[in-house]
DNA sequence: CGATCCCGCCACATT
DNA sequence: AATGTGGCGGGATCG
């Protein structure tokens, strides 16, 4: 019948859609399937002249349904009988003509005939889900958009959701390699991972608590959002494909928002994302800005991923009734792996539980390219963040050449952003980490607001503990390697500076202070519709970005029991993962808000809701963990695994008490410095202090185990005066600084994820600090400081960390050494022994730290106070010893 | 009338 | 400059 569509389509020629085909098959298909009348569907007589076409119409009549139904399959149907078609074509064609007339009623195919969904199918239906390996199937937009009869756009939309789940990838210009769903499971659980980290707690929230509350867009909305997410999270992708070259484009909203909405799938408990809060989460901005327009079209959006996503079987539509009404949802209906990957290897939790897992979180914003290239791809955490509107475009998609623009623009951009960064660990190496997304805040003033205060900025460097920042893989690869050996090297080594920590200065311009918060991922919790509720909300407020914190005084929020979150998260991260952390980089702006939402991710803003969040990871141990890991990090060696374990171990051990000891658990806040760099991302260092972010970042960051690392950014032109850096093991110390001195250490650790690659391993970079002799700048800074500490990593960190994530990290950050406000003295570490450096190190933020909460365990540092501009920092060093 | 979401303009990216 | 991509949102259709 089909066939005949076709057929008789040409003749008349005035469809539009049919004029396409015929010239563009011409091209492509014709052969291989000249059957590929599918696309009549539009057209109007569908069925006249088929035999049944009389019953059918009658049919048709009698029930709209039925009459699409019956479409439906007449369009499926084709592709399958395709071979058929070509004898009857003759014939039919005849019948066609006179059929004709029976326009009437096919005339309108009907809205649902041309839907997304169903064209998804068709386009399903010409490709094996299961290919052979050997056969690689590739496609051509050009060839199947004729076939089916539509626009080339549309298959864009078709393909985009696709490449997202990794079912197909794009090899060339118009081309594109079908892989089946052979590595679907492996993306799902990738993204459900990835998911969890960005999303946990979120999703947690807004189902149970968000719901509750009405969000009204405008002024929540940008609580929802995490901020910037990542992306992320995808490119990795199958490695085995391959195709990976393909994959650097852009990060276009579409295939990042599908990515997006599988998460939530994905994190969900229930399994069933509504609508607008699916809407509500994706949509970046953090802005206030949100608009009820930028709403509409993100569920437009939605619901052409919907489609697909319904195409594909993996969701379906359904409705949930809320106190509120019924608002249209979708049902994952897919593989569920969730439990699986929970546990892992790690062990984690059980007993940690002081020290839960911890992870460090860290961040990283980038994701690396699967493939083996390494490249970076882009920050997701950075992009989400700006991506506004004519950033997004431009967000190049080939990884070369813009990113760099990009990254300027992120600069820019990430001021307001707030990154988040995270790892998980994992045990396997496999698993690319995957970051979380940092946030930055911008603060007023920033600028300078941390020089200034200080005098130049100098910080008493402590190391600490690095916190890594988890690149993509690959690209990471040699700078990571640099690092990584620069903190291998401090593991071993000595890192030098501890004694003395130098004091960094940056340059009053480009510094922020940025607030870190972990959090954990969290898996889902369960279901929240107990008594939880209350909790839960509590959690989710906490996760809730920061920004959304302020803006909304979310009184809600300060329910929050932390008590609850606290177990939760162990919980979670047991299962889950574990530890992922998610920092998030504030920058305060203002102190004063600060206690609320200032820092907004981080710590401050939420306060409480935040900062119970933080506590909980806190509490956890995660926090130590993490800082272990991070310690271990640097290199090498030690396997990941052994990270792992260690992880869990050391945790308890040193790490723990560090962070215990000072605020680490609690509240972190820690803050961070970042510098702008004046220049393009790429320029960006960053300094991580050692503690756990606060988790608050934005999301939930409930619990997630993670720690977060702050770290620094560093430009690099600062850093070119500063000593800084690095690794310890580098020990640069070289350079003298110019300044004064500073060395700078930070060390932060980023940790990239790998896509694929696995693991995550952070990275850390190493952190001592260079130091620099001279002591000179130390003074500066602060008196309060000594500086002494010097922070080493931990040794624990190291190892575990090390042997990983070699690669991936990155290290952008130079070691910083900071100083602890509050343990001064105690620093002096041995370097080595000091390994839990983690929390110590970091700066304060004062708006940030504003909470209450959350300082309270700094509080030894003492208040930060207000101004915001001056921070001082902190470290947590080790302590106390 | 609100939910869906097709359609295709047009900006941006790539060639 | 041409062509590939794909963001985006008007407005049509569905329910």
């Amino acid at each position: 019948e089909n066939i005949f569509d076709r057929s008789r389509m040409a003749p008349k020629t005035p469809v539009k859609n049919e004029p396409v085909d015929l010239s563009k098959q011409k091209g492509c298909t014709p052969e291989r399937n000249p059957i590929t009348p599918v696309k009549p569907v539009d057209r109007p007589q569908p069925d006249p002249w088929t035999p049944t076409a009389n019953l059918k119409m009658l049919v048709s009549a009698a029930s709209p349904d039925m009459r699409d139904r019956e479409k439906k399959k007449e369009l499926f149907r084709p592709i399958e009988n395709s071979e058929q078609s070509d004898t009857p074509d003759s014939l039919q064609y005849v019948v066609v003509d006179d059929c004709t007339v029976d326009e009437f009623e096919k005339q309108r195919p009907s809205r649902k005939q041309k839907s997304l969904g169903l064209l998804c199918q068709k386009f399903l239906a010409r490709y094996p889900s299961y290919p052979l390996s050997t056969e690689k199937t590739t496609i051509s937009l050009d060839e199947v958009a004729s076939i089916l009869g539509v626009e080339r756009r549309r298959i864009y939309d078709i393909v985009n959701v696709l490449e997202s789940l990794h079912l197909v990838s794009r090899v060339a210009k118009n081309q594109y390699c079908w892989h089946g769903r052979h590595n679907l499971n492996q993306t799902l659980k990738t993204l459900q991972e990835a998911g969890e980290l960005q999303y946990g707690e979120l999703m947690t929230f807004f189902q149970h608590k968000e719901q509750d509350l009405e969000y009204k867009f405008g002024e929540r909305k940008k609580e929802t959002i995490p901020d910037s997410q990542d992306r992320p999270l995808l490119d990795f992708s199958e490695p085995d494909c391959t195709s990976a070259s393909a994959n650097s484009r852009k990060d276009k909203s579409l295939r990042i928002m599908s990515q997006k909405f599988v998460m939530l799938f994905l994190v969900s408990k229930t399994k069933i994302v509504t609508l607008d809060i699916a809407a509500k989460i994706l949509i970046e901005e953090t802005q206030d800005t949100v608009d009820h327009s930028k709403f509409k079209t993100k569920v437009r959006r939605l619901y052409d991923i919907a489609n697909v996503l319904t195409s594909l079987g993996l969701i379906k539509k359904v409705h949930v009734t809320e106190e509120r009404g019924r608002k249209p949802a979708f049902k994952w209906i897919g593989p569920v792996e969730s439990p699986g990957k929970i546990d892992e290897p790690r062990g984690h939790s059980p007993t940690s539980d002081p020290l839960p897992g911890v992870q460090r979180g860290v961040c990283a914003p980038y994701q690396i390219c699967a493939t083996g290239k390494q490249r970076f791809t882009r920050h997701a955490s950075f992009n989400g963040t700006q991506p506004r509107e004519g950033a997004r475009r431009k967000v190049s998609s080939e990884p070369n050449s813009p990113r760099q623009e990009r990254q300027d623009a992120y600069c820019s951009k990430m001021i307001n952003l707030a990154a988040v960064c995270r790892q998980k660990i994992e045990e396997d190496t496999r698993n690319p980490r995957i970051t979380s997304p940092l946030s930055l805040l911008p603060v007023p003033g920033d600028s300078e607001f941390c020089v200034n205060p200080l005098p130049q900025a100098v910080f008493p460097v402590v190391q600490a503990d690095v916190p890594s920042l988890s690149l993509p893989n690959g690209i990471s690869s040699q700078a990571l390697h640099i690092s990584t050996s620069a903190t291998s090297k401090t593991e071993n080594g000595k890192p030098t500076l501890l004694p003395n920590q130098p004091f960094l200065c940056f340059p009053s311009s480009s510094l922020f202070m940025l607030c870190g918060g972990l959090q954990e991922n969290n898996l889902r919790e369960t279901l929240p519709t107990t008594g939880d509720a209350g909790n839960r909300r509590a959690e989710a407020q906490a996760t809730v970005p920061a920004a959304a914190c302020q803006k909304r005084s979310s009184p809600k929020c300060a329910s929050p029991s932390a008590p609850v979150d606290d177990e939760e998260p162990a919980a979670k991260k047991q299962t889950m993962e574990q530890s992922d952390v998610a920092l998030s980089l504030v920058v305060p702006k203002k102190p004063f808000e600060s206690p609320k939402a200032e820092s907004n991710p981080g710590s401050g803003c939420t306060s409480a809701e935040h900062l119970k969040a933080f506590h909980l990871d806190l509490a956890s141990p995660a926090a130590p963990e993490a800082a272990d890991k991070e310690s271990t990090k640097p290199l090498d060696s030690q396997e990941q695994e052994k990270w792992s374990q260690n992880k869990d171990p050391d945790k308890p051990s040193p790490g723990k008490e560090h962070i215990s000891k000072e605020n680490a658990n609690q509240p972190f806040l820690p803050q961070y410095l970042y510098v702008q760099p004046t220049a393009g991302l790429s320029s960006f260092n960053f300094l991580f202090s050692a503690n756990q972010a606060p988790g608050a970042i934005n999301l939930g960051a409930s619990q997630l185990p993670s720690l977060s690392v702050p770290y620094v950014v560093v430009p690099s032109a600062a850093l070119a005066s500063f000593p800084v850096v690095c690794s310890p093991t580098i020990t640069s110390p070289l350079s003298p600084v110019p300044d004064g001195s500073f060395s700078a250490a930070a060390a932060a650790s980023m940790n990239f994820s790998m896509s694929g690659l696995a693991s995550t391993t952070p990275v850390f970079i190493g952190t001592t600090a260079a130091v620099t002799p001279q002591a000179s700048c130390a003074p500066s800074v602060e008196p309060q400081q000594p500086a002494h500490h010097a922070l080493h990593l931990s040794p624990v960190l190291v190892r575990s960390c090390g042997a990983v994530k070699l690669d991936s990290s990155m290290c952008m950050g130079h070691p910083v050494t900071l100083l602890k406000l509050q343990q001064p003295s105690s620093a002096p570490l041995t370097p080595k022994s000091i390994r839990p450096a983690h929390h110590e190190a970091f700066f304060e933020t004062p708006g940030s730290l504003g909470d209450p909460v959350a300082w309270k365990k700094n509080e030894g540092n003492q208040t930060r106070n207000a101004s915001s501009v001056q921070r001082r920092l902190e470290i947590s060093s080790t302590s106390p010893d």
